[in-house]
DNA sequence: GTATAACCGAGACGGTACGTCAGGTCTTGAT
DNA sequence: ATCAAGACCTGACGTACCGTCTCGGTTATAC
């Protein structure tokens, strides 16, 4: 990452780069994740195969780049409370569900992650896991504040706040989440961690 | 369903139905959505082609059928308190998610059915919508014993009952989901339930 | 060959085995060998790719299909004498050097048959033996008829008799056979098979 | 090929030359020509691919080169006899088409040449009309010794020498030849030369 | 001495063809 | 009307080379 490794041979060009990732997601949002197919990537951003094969082995390799290259990771500054700041966690995550592309694409991408471990352990760690970071430092802020006791297990907490949002948006058919989620969802984990344990 | 219509013609043989299905799962089981195809289903199960299209016209609808074949609905009894009632249907719910076939077909399937909104619709009546029908039930039972109020919106309740299994069960990679997620997901939707809407 | 043995299936179109054969000889004679590819016949033919595979493993199979297809085995009869049996076998020969397909795809044949053993097995025995079959029965007929000294190697006549023609006609660039070079090789081996070995 | 013209800037480096005919022949012995690349020649050389194109603009012009690099021209001094001027020739040749490299690539090159009139017209101008120069210098001493009368056509007289050679290596599968070949070629054309053209 | 020009390796680029696989449809003969 | 078998066209797969190009760097000759 730091140093790029100056490597000999004629370096890749940047603009089949984002010619490709582009193609990937507006196939996705116009056709869907099973119609992705490297072939059509190629013609749409007018690159031979190879070019697209020398830079992603596989469909899932170059969907997650899309992604990343859609979203990248944002800064989640503190908003002073733990209510504001799951909030606009919660808004962010409502948006990237209703962005075209990646409801298209999700269910299809972790089908294929289930095959490919390598790849699933790098969507994880390069993806969701930054993500569900900035969780896990409100949560920790909002237990030195003294708003609530340090939870046992962040990333229940993280399950918390995308699942039902991730059952809404694919369960059914295509739906478009109501931002309304984004406080329904926090209110639900405030509860939860108010609540004892029983 | 309830009238066969009685067919001219030789009838379909019900050991191929079986074997069909029977094939489907396993393959499911052991290889996953993606690498399911019509072609191997019809080779393992000893049978031609078109005899699979004659009874399926795609994957996902061969893969919901399977499904049912494999989880028919079961009654839900009353229980006698909402969190009773919520532990049965939730300990359903781990179970079902912790099945391989099914693990390993869900994402896939949803990705499919984001291109046919028939199946997908057939998909949410006959197998998603009864066994929510039986958290609908509960919670007009327990409002009627003056435990809740009555929700406003049940399917958001059953969203918050599924969601945080699916976040843990596909998000990441292959993961068994521990039983106590049935008590866990229970605790929080009371949670809810009873905090102010704010 | 005698019974087609009558297999289980859909029968091969035979509409298409002689559009892929006719396409494969239109090609030859105008692109030559080299160009000679598998998905330009079935273009071409108007037919897939795996259409073509099925009956042809290799582009020199398809090739020596396409000759025996042109070149059928005709009968040689007995003309009488020597001279008159060579003089046929030669003016056949000539004409066969003479046909575009046959020009352009010979060496790139005998080039792909360096690296297939099998093919060029039946390439010999189904192809050249048969042809160089009449030759040795001319000979046979003349030392019979006591006109020659029956010949302590057949198959160096027939070197003899091919031999300059493929010189001629490969050797060089693309030459069209003088109809006299089927009597000159004629006058030739006659006077070899006469000479004293010394 | 007199005045190397000699050009400013880096001159072209001399062991990269042998370095890429080497390995043109060692691939055409061990592969043969179908398989011979440019990209492997490259490889296998242990130099870059445009080191290759600058020196040669396709696999057919390599061929022609390594094989002028493998045979050079030989002298053919006057023997005494037209008998022993031709044994020389012919034994020449034998050892020429019993060369590895030679009888696995001839067949290819010849095929390739049939596409490149350019290079065909170099392959004869500069390999094949030198050898057979020594073959016409060779009848003409003999018409001047009276051994012979002078043939009308010597180029005929080559393809006589050279074509049953040639049928032999080739229209089989890969076959050494008799070293006793050279004689009964050079026996056949005396015997030609000798008999009334009737 | 230094500029210039051609060389060199590595490797990306758009292509084309490879040989394979599965899709979904059809045709056959038999049950 | 169903069945197994298998041919059919289609289209994508992932790979190998093609012939060209762009790099950064080297090496001789020519100024």
């Amino acid at each position: 990452m730091p140093n790029p490794a100056p490597r000999s041979g004629r370096p890749r060009s940047v603009e089949r780069d984002v010619a490709i990732l582009d193609a990937t997601l507006a196939m996705l949002a116009e056709e869907g994740y099973p119609a992705l197919t490297i072939e059509g990537v190629a013609r749409r951003a007018g690159v031979g195969r190879p070019t697209v094969y020398r830079r992603y082995p596989s469909r899932p390799a170059l969907a997650v780049a899309a992604l990343a290259h859609r979203f990248g990771l944002s800064p989640t500054p503190d908003a002073g409370t733990l209510r504001d700041d799951l909030l606009a966690v919660q808004r962010h995550q409502v948006e990237f569900f209703n962005d075209t592309a990646v409801s298209r694409m999700l269910p299809g991408l972790l089908a294929d992650l289930g095959s490919d471990p390598d790849l699933a352990a790098r969507w994880w760690n390069e993806f969701v896991a930054p993500r569900r970071a900035s969780v896990h430092r409100a949560l920790e802020r909002a237990a030195a504040r003294g708003e609530i006791a340090a939870p046992a297990d962040p990333e229940w907490i993280c399950d918390c706040l995308t699942g039902p949002l991730l059952a809404r948006a694919f369960l059914g058919g295509p739906v478009r989440l109501d931002p309304a989620l984004a406080g329904a969802t926090t209110e639900l984990v405030l509860a939860g961690l108010r609540a004892p344990a029983r």
